[in-house]
RNA sequence: GCCCCCGUGGCGGAAUGGCAGACGCUUCGGACUUAAAAUCCGAUGGCCAGAAAUGGCCGUGCGGGUUCGAAUCCCGCCGGGGGCACCA
């Protein structure tokens, strides 16, 4: 008879709510309790529910965190919403009601379908990032990244205030273009400093340039930067947000222009965030993904002077003019500077209306007027080189030489110096471009082996330099350092880094999100809010439409934007924070959730972090996961927090796929086609939904996939065929869910017809939790046939009778008490690897041993139920209970194995000859070597193997076989 | 184009230098049943021999190598997935 999982599941869920059996104790109640913080990536909760990617990981944490319990820890296992953001907006939009409401719906759901689970989460520490007592610690961290900046002496965040002593003290001095630098008088280079000092001294400033520099080194400040603008969200997006040229959400269009907005310079932090990610057991390509993202270069910094021509003028026409005929590169190869033989500034570089003849200024304009006008996706799909010689030309640093100067869009603005020395011969960009305007190309690299660089190509590799007087004859490594030290003894260069990595963008055009807490007065220029003053509440809107234009919905609260302080009006900052500022430092708030004082307690923070152990998808790798590092690096600069990093360890599970899908296909006139006919088997979108269509490799004509019946499909050989007609090969494989496509599973359904039990145990055995796996709903019998089988074996079968415990008081027979202690060393270490499936297999087989075998020992019968607890919890507390006791087993010992009962006495080894497998000998577990050789030898199977043969060697592998090698 | 990961039965997968295919699904046969479902028992990589017990050969994408021994390590290729993509 199966068990009610329905009763069953609803009386446990009550029961851990009303006995708040998951609540972690606070660190004054932990006593000697080691603690484990336990963290799922909190879901934004969408109007379309929880889909069955989300219980993928949050079972995982959840077996884990419940096995860490029954192991004595004291366990942080929390969850919250993610709840700011576009989707809820959209919809709310759309449908006129407050994003608010609608939210909050959306959160009821999630909750209710995250509880039918049976999820052990501390539901007293819920977070909720739209929720003012929430969200007002978002803009009090906000305020300390506004209240500080990054100080180049300490390499880390410092108070605002210490930058005015430091300034002040005159250990700092500003730059030129406002940034802040160590005084150079300072670091024992007074002689360069007094030739032409180009640094200033602070007393040397006026007040308003005082105030500019200051808020210049905030590491929230406002900057005109060219943007992301996305006109059918209404706003501008981030790097990161940026797909292709269109939005990550919504996939809209994308273009590029210069907006007045907020910066956060996690540039300070680029070295930071590379060099911990060392830290980390994290996964390797996840980590690698963070590196490429940063993009971390190192190389030199070359000064090019523009040789003087006619129609250029030796001095600015202008003050918006650079004074300096000159520029600078970025090179990663210093070692190729004599192939230099033309050099490249980005279009939009400052120095170009200064340094282009009159003769050829319409050919500049032209140019870049059209790549002004190209957008991101052209300059992506089509990437033929492309540019124009300005009539003007550079003098090599070292040769003297006069070598023309193009613009190209292949250099860009944004990275290094938006300038470029080209060296055709050494890199692939600068051969084609070469090629294409017929510039010389000059060899100063040779392979290692003397092989001349391959006809037609760039020799990219590292070699010997050539025809590079100073460093003839060195390889590329010792013929960089060289080359640098030149640069440098000559003041013509020095060493430098470069990142890809940008500051953040931080501000968006919409309405449902944090506001800034921050005031602006007459000139623009930000003020903070008093702390006393937050949360700066979102003010109720009934219109809260994007309008269209970079004017933010919030202008619209009139009332709300004019404030006055202290007799001056100011204007409230109408941006709000973008999606991922909540989601930067939610785990901290689970620590400490209804703090009222500080955003978290320190001695709680001190006690509980880092996170032991963080469990989301791959998606976040440069999102969230780059972004609540660097805050919280921020925050542990300025002492708030007490590690370096917050997450300690973390695992992507696998993206679950929809069913297995089967397609033939067919062409325009309805003739089929075998699936091996065709390349480049693609989807397209169509109005209903996307389809498969593959190009056939001879005729290149298009065909269309139609979706067969699996039971009409067989395997033949190495290909998938219909049954009806053999001729015809089918393309097999498993999509990513999407309403589209229509194959979308929902958990509300699973767990409704099989139990969260079998659902949660369904999800665990798929296959290792990295994975990306098909999902099978046929499969999921196997788990409710092993439930069944558990409450049989534990219950009784008898359907008469009133279930009751098949157990009695006495020794484990002695094969299932070997098995018993196997099965509870290998589904703990499991567990503690995340190696679910194979635990769950190591229970079956347990089970099945038990199967018709009588009634079970209370021994076995008690640890068995207690390694079931944290796959299958609901089962396993009602099974407990009916074994007699009177209190959940959340909190229950984890069972001890012996390892003297792992040990065989007999031991079954094989026997190989010639490494092929001949016969199994059981010896005794003691025996010793040249017994159990003496044995194999002689074993019945393996004798005829050795006749007429001579045994060369003979290898004994203690406790795993043996092998004989004969000739 | 560059970087990373992965290719094992009809399917999901196990084994990470030592018995390939644990465990689950599927399929087939049997038991129970008036019947069906459920349940239980047995078989289930391919080929060959045998009435059977059993035995032999082949087999982890393909080709080579290292090793007494390779799914596992190394080299080259083919296929799939992911990331980055004019980053100097």
């Amino acid at each position: 008879m199966p068990y009610n999982f329905t009763t069953i599941e609803k009386k446990w869920q009550e029961y851990w709510r009303a006995n708040r059996s998951f609540a972690a104790l606070d660190p004054a109640d932990a006593g000697q309790m080691p603690k484990a913080f336990v963290l799922d990536m909190f879901p934004y909760p969408s109007g379309a529910g929880l889909h069955v990617g989300h219980p993928e990981g949050y079972t995982a944490t959840d077996i884990y965190s419940r096995y860490l319990r029954m192991r004595g820890y004291n366990v942080l296992h929390p969850m919250g919403w993610d709840a700011f953001g576009l989707p809820a907006e959209q919809y709310a939009i759309n449908n006129n009601v407050h994003p608010g409401i609608e939210t909050e719906r959306n959160i009821q759901n999630f909750r209710r379908q995250i509880q039918m689970l049976g999820l052990s989460y501390d539901w007293d520490r819920e977070v909720n990032t739209t929720d003012p007592r929430y969200y007002r610690w978002t803009q009090w961290i906000f305020l300390q990244l506004f209240n500080s900046y990054f100080d180049p002496i300490q390499n880390k965040a410092m108070p605002i205030a210490h930058l005015q002593n430091e300034l002040f003290n005159e250990n700092l001095v500003v730059g030129p273009d406002g940034s802040v630098r160590i005084n150079p008088a300072q670091e024992g280079m007074e002689e360069i400093a007094g030739e032409v000092r180009i640094e200033r001294l602070w007393r040397e400033l006026s007040p308003e340039e005082q105030r500019d520099v200051i808020d210049g080194q905030r590491l929230a400040y406002i900057d005109e930067v060219p943007v992301n603008w996305c006109p059918a969200l209404g706003t501008v997006l981030s790097n990161e947000e940026v797909i292709d040229g269109r939005s990550e959400r919504g996939n809209h269009a994308v273009e590029r222009r210069p907006m007045r907005q907020w910066m956060l310079r996690i540039t300070a932090y680029a070295d930071r965030l590379v060099d911990d990610l060392n830290l980390l057991e994290w996964p390797e390509s996840l980590k690698e993904m963070q590196r490429n993202w940063i993009g971390k270069s190192t190389g030199a910094y070359i000064d090019f002077d523009i040789a003087p021509a006619e129609g250029v003028p030796a001095t600015p026409a202008s003050e918006d003019e650079p004074d300096d005929l000159s520029f600078t590169v970025f090179t990663t190869r210093p070692d190729t500077l004599y192939g230099a033989t033309y050099v490249v500034l980005a279009p939009e570089h400052p120095l170009i209306d200064r340094i282009t003849p009159p003769s050829h200024r319409a050919a500049v304009e032209a140019y870049r007027a059209q790549v002004a006008s190209r957008s991101d996706r052209d300059r992506m799909e089509n990437k033929e080189k492309t540019g124009v010689f300005t009539g003007a030309y550079a003098l090599h640093p070292l040769t003297g030489e006069k070598i023309p100067l193009y613009i190209a869009d292949y250099v860009l603005i944004t990275y290094g110096t938006g300038a470029i020395m080209a060296v055709p011969a050494h890199d692939e960009r600068d051969y084609e471009f070469a090629v294409k305007f017929k510039i010389l190309i000059r060899t100063v690299v040779m392979p290692a082996g003397g092989h001349l660089p391959p006809e037609g190509k760039a020799f990219v590799e590292e070699g010997v330099a050539v025809n590079s007087p100073l460093i003839n004859n060195l390889p590329t490594l010792q013929a960089k350092e060289r080359m640098i030290a030149h640069l440098e003894e000559q003041d013509l260069g020095r060493r430098a880094v470069t990142y890809k990595l940008r500051d953040w963008l931080f501000s968006r055009q919409r309405y449902w999100g944090e506001p800034f807490p921050i005031l602006l007065d007459e000139q623009d220029r930000p003020t903070a809010v008093d702390e006393s003053e937050l949360p700066v509440e979102l003010p109720p809107l009934s219109d809260f439409k994007p309008t269209g234009t970079p004017e933010p919905p919030l202008t619209k609260a009139t009332d709300w934007v004019r404030v006055s302080r202290g007799g001056q009006v100011y204007m409230r900052e109408t941006n709000t924070m973008p999606q991922w500022a909540g989601s930067c430092w939610y785990y901290l708030r689970y620590i400490d959730p209804n703090n009222e004082e500080r955003f978290v307690d320190p001695a709680k923070e001190k006690y509980w972090m880092p996170v032991d152990l963080y469990v989301g998808g791959v998606e976040h790798a440069v999102l969230h996961l780059l972004y609540s590092r660097f805050w919280h690096k921020v925050l542990f600069d300025l002492g708030h927090v007490s590690t370096p990093e917050p997450f300690r360890r973390l695992i992507n599970q696998g993206l679950i796929l929809g069913e297995m899908e089967f397609h033939t296909f067919t062409a325009a006139d309805g003739s089929a086609v075998g699936a091996i006919e065709l390349t480049d088997i693609h989807e397209e979108p169509t109005p209903q939904g996307p389809r498969q269509v593959g190009v056939h490799k001879e005729t290149g004509e298009r065909y269309v996939g139609v979706r067969v019946n699996p039971d009409d499909v067989e395997k033949r050989g190495d290909r998938f065929v219909l049954k009806s007609n053999p001729n015809i090969t089918v393309d097999a494989r498993a999509f990513k869910m999407s309403k589209s496509r229509g194959n979308v599973v929902n958990p509300d359904e699973i767990v409704g017809g099989y139990g969260a039990d079998v659902f949660r145990l369904y999800e665990m055995y798929m296959g290792p939790l990295e994975a990306q796996k098909p999902w099978n709903t046929r499969d999921i019998i196997g788990m409710t046939r092993f439930l069944n089988s558990v409450w049989r074996n534990f219950m009784g079968s008898d359907e008469n009778a009133p279930p009751k415990p098949n157990v009695i008081d006495g020794p484990v027979p002695e094969d299932l008490d070997r098995q018993m202690h196997r099965a509870i060393k290998k589904v703990g270490e499991d567990i503690a690897d995340l190696r679910f499936n194979t635990a769950i297999a190591e229970l079956i087989k347990l089970n099945n041993s038990l199967t018709g075998g009588g009634p079970i020992s209370r021994g076995l019968a008690e640890n068995f139920v207690l390694m079931l607890a944290p796959f299958a919890p609901h089962l396993a507390e009602e099974l407990w209970q009916a074994l007699g006791h009177d209190k959940s087993l959340a909190r229950h010992p984890w069972p001890k194995f012996d390892p003297a009962r792992l040990i065989e006495t007999t031991l079954e080894l094989p026997v190989q000859v010639n490494g092929k497998l001949r016969d199994k000998i059981m010896v005794p577990a003691d025996a010793d070597e040249q017994t159990i050789l003496t044995t194999a030898e002689s074993a019945e199977k393996v004798r005829p193997w050795l006749e007429g043969k001579t045994i060369r060697k003979r290898l004994y592998v203690p406790k795993k076989l043996v092998n004989l090698v004969v000739s």
